[in-house]
RNA sequence: GUGAGCGUAGCCUAGCGGUUAAGGCACCAGGUUGUGGCCCUGGAGAUCGAGGGUUCGAAUCCCUUCGCUCACCCCA
């Protein structure tokens, strides 16, 4: 045997096969029922867009940005193409390019297992090619619609059945009030810059807010000490924060405020939330997002208010399996039809044929097996009941039925099998 | 991009310098002439990730390389 070249699926890409499906379907049809029962409406977009969409949209000092995007020249000597590493930004220009704006405001939208691009080192829950929820509320500046957001991002996780989560709170501020506040934070960690970890001194300069995210223990102390964002708040900020901790302790919808939590992408302004495990592992972080008073605009629309979140389906995967949730059973035929002999052969091609028009779930047996090998065949996957064709059943035309739990059999026209499956 | 661990049949694993690389699961075929689940027997399937080196001799030792995994970074 020449021995070829074994091609294996691209680094931190992966195939769903179908023992995987159930699973992938039950969550999808979880966060698609959340979304209809708020009424969102599904959008999708292409997984490619002009890069510069990302650029703008997701910011240029970024590491998506910088290092994580997938470029695609254009052939047609057009703009560089970027595999979307992520949805906000395509569903925003989507909702200019579509005049959305003149529907009633906000604009409710969610894609479904959307595939994502991202280039980085593969690891557990991190993949290049991955898959999210993403939901989007455009054009209402108003905190009823951050607290609908989080609501119903809780409220998805709580039918997936997850435990042990915890939703994670912030106000990084806007234009108004932010500036100052980085200020603040640069001039307090200017003091301390000798005791940070390397990282954080590069931050210092590159992305201020993320030094409150380190995890590195020389930096732990100043992180409590370092002046928060809440402190900073502008009037305007601070009532739109203070309208939604209100409206989540009335939903109901457990939340920890957290100084800390800021995020890498640039177009959050005001709320900034994230859903994480306390299990092991480092992806902790099954969803986020937050609002994007600026982001619109950025990409070239008039001024426009939004609010979304994104959540890794891979991630709440790994979860579900992690907390022993588990999902539908993978679904097994109705019928096996097994045959013995050339006009038999013909028979059982048709009589499984019949069967799927009658809505009957069947599998055709192979040909040149016994009528052993595809009785055990049947009898491994589970299927309850198996259509014999041999030679005698093909001369009358009819078949054997047998009932495998019971192990009982009794001979059938071809047309009554469908009838005599279901009528159990 | 940085660091660590690991690569033996589809999957899991044994072998850790010496004759034809072992076992389990799965797969295939038999065990009555047209009948599954248990059991029994047999079979197929591995150039031991790849390349080079050391050695009389390497899956076993060394180097290189590729791949996988985990973590950092970042984020879903």
């Amino acid at each position: 045997m020449p021995r070829q070249t074994r091609y294996r699926s691209v680094r931190g890409a992966e195939d769903i096969l179908p023992d995987a499906q159930p699973r992938w379907r039950s969550v999808r049809d979880t966060m698609v029922s959340v979304c209809e029962r708020y009424s969102y409406g599904q959008i999708d977009t292409p997984i490619f867009e002009d890069y510069n969409l990302f650029v703008r949209g997701v910011g240029e000092v970024t590491d998506i940005v910088e290092k994580e995007m997938y470029l695609i020249p254009d052939r047609s000597g057009g703009d560089t193409l970027a595999l979307r590493p992520e949805a906000t930004a395509a569903v925003c220009r989507a909702y200019l390019q579509h005049g959305l704006h003149a529907r009633p405001q906000p604009v409710r939208l969610y894609t479904v297992m959307a595939p994502m691009f991202r280039y980085s080192r593969p690891q557990s829950g991190r993949l290049r090619q991955f898959h999210q929820l993403n939901v989007e509320a455009i054009g209402d500046p108003d905190a009823t619609v951050d607290a609908e957001i989080l609501g119903l991002c809780w409220q998805v996780f709580v039918e997936l059945g997850l435990k042990d989560l915890t939703l994670q709170l912030n106000s990084i501020g806007d234009p108004a009030c932010r500036p100052a506040y980085v200020q603040a934070l640069k001039s307090y960690y200017g003091e301390h810059v000798e005791s940070l970890c390397r990282d954080c001194t590069a931050r210092l300069d590159r992305a201020p807010l993320r030094l409150l995210d380190c995890k590195n223990a020389p930096c732990q102390p100043f992180i409590e000490d370092a002046p928060r964002s809440r402190d900073h708040l502008c009037p305007d900020c601070e009532s739109h924060f203070a309208d939604l901790v209100g409206f989540l302790e009335g939903m109901g919808v457990p939340f920890d405020l957290d100084h800390r939590l800021v995020r890498g992408l640039d177009y959050y302004t005001r709320t900034v939330f994230e859903v994480q495990t306390m299990a092991e592992g480092a992806q902790n972080a099954l969803g986020g997002g937050g609002r994007y008073d600026g982001l619109i605009q950025e990409i070239g629309g008039n001024p426009t208010p939004g609010v979304g979140f994104a959540m890794g389906i891979e991630r709440i995967i790994l979860n579900l399996e992690r907390q022993s949730i588990h999902p539908p059973d993978t679904p097994t035929p109705t019928v096996f039809v097994a045959y013995v002999g050339e006009k038999a052969r013909q028979r059982a091609v048709v009589l499984s044929a019949e069967l799927v028009r009658s809505g009957v779930t069947n599998m055709l047996g192979p040909a040149s097996k016994s009528l052993k090998a595809q009785l055990r065949q049947a009898g491994s996957m589970g299927v309850p009941h198996v259509a014999i064709i041999g030679e005698r059943e093909a001369e009358s035309g009819t078949v054997t039925l047998r009932n495998m739990s019971e192990g009982t059999q009794e001979e059938v026209g071809m047309g009554e099998v469908a009838g005599r499956v279901e009528g159990r």
